[in-house]
DNA sequence: CGGTATCCAGGGCGATACTG
DNA sequence: CAGTATCGCCCTGGATACCG
């Protein structure tokens, strides 16, 4: 059995504890990436937590079809959102939050609120980091 | 002024709300890349917040010294951490979370905790997806 | 000790064209 | 409408060598 500091598993060493390579690093890549924030934050203030696939493309500016593809595939891949395929013609595609989909949105809502109002300061400190290198 | 769901920003169109490209995205961009997650947690237990580079390298399985100063670098950018440098031989330099590093904490905390719960499910999920796709 | 500088491989992402 | 397929750029991140 792993010990845990923070929920994060590590190994003590000689020169004090090491954290191991962790999952929480590959959830957050994912929702660190250019789009799954966007569809995520659709789908959770849409009626039913469910958007078409034309209704996601529209609602996000510039994102380009291959690229929404790959965000739900790999969405639907982790099961926080499965696929609705309605094979009519012109065909139909939906998709909506899973149950563990939707029981991420608080923890990223938490995240989300702290971003929003530490933003302008961390702006700040780029801007004066940036300038400080010329 | 922008209108707001979930704190972040979007704009009425014809077809419904349109969220625009978002602060909280190029956030947890950082947070998201391969090590920043592993430093930060490493701060957040350490004693007065606060580590040499070499007990961060130690601490951290895998991580090369160019990977561990870029990542520092972005936080002392961002301002979640300070760099103290003394100049003695050999040089020491130390890092430490700012307030609004320290304050980033329990949303971390809050998100990585949501994640250890349902890692498992997760993994489960991408272990079957996979399979089915051969 | 705590960095830079340089080189290189792989993957993320965009643009575009085609399809059931 | 909701995708695939293909191409190509750029950026992340690893390996290695050198420096104050």
């Amino acid at each position: 059995m792993d010990m845990l500091i923070h929920g994060r598993a590590y190994e003590q060493t000689d020169r004090g504890p090491r954290f191991k390579p962790c999952a929480p690093n590959s959830v957050l890549a994912r929702l660190g990436d250019k789009w799954t924030i966007l569809v995520m934050s659709h789908l959770a203030v849409a009626t039913g937590h469910r958007l078409r696939f034309s209704a996601l493309k529209n609602g996000i500016e510039g994102i380009t079809q291959r690229m929404l593809t790959l965000t739900v595939r790999n969405l639907e891949r982790d099961g926080l959102l499965t696929r609705h395929y309605f094979p009519e013609v012109p065909p139909r595609v939906e998709y909506e939050l899973t149950e563990m989909g939707a029981s991420m949105l608080p923890a990223l809502e938490g995240f989300t609120s702290w971003i929003k109002d530490n933003w302008p300061r961390i702006a700040e400190h780029r801007e004066a980091y940036d300038e400080r290198q010329t």
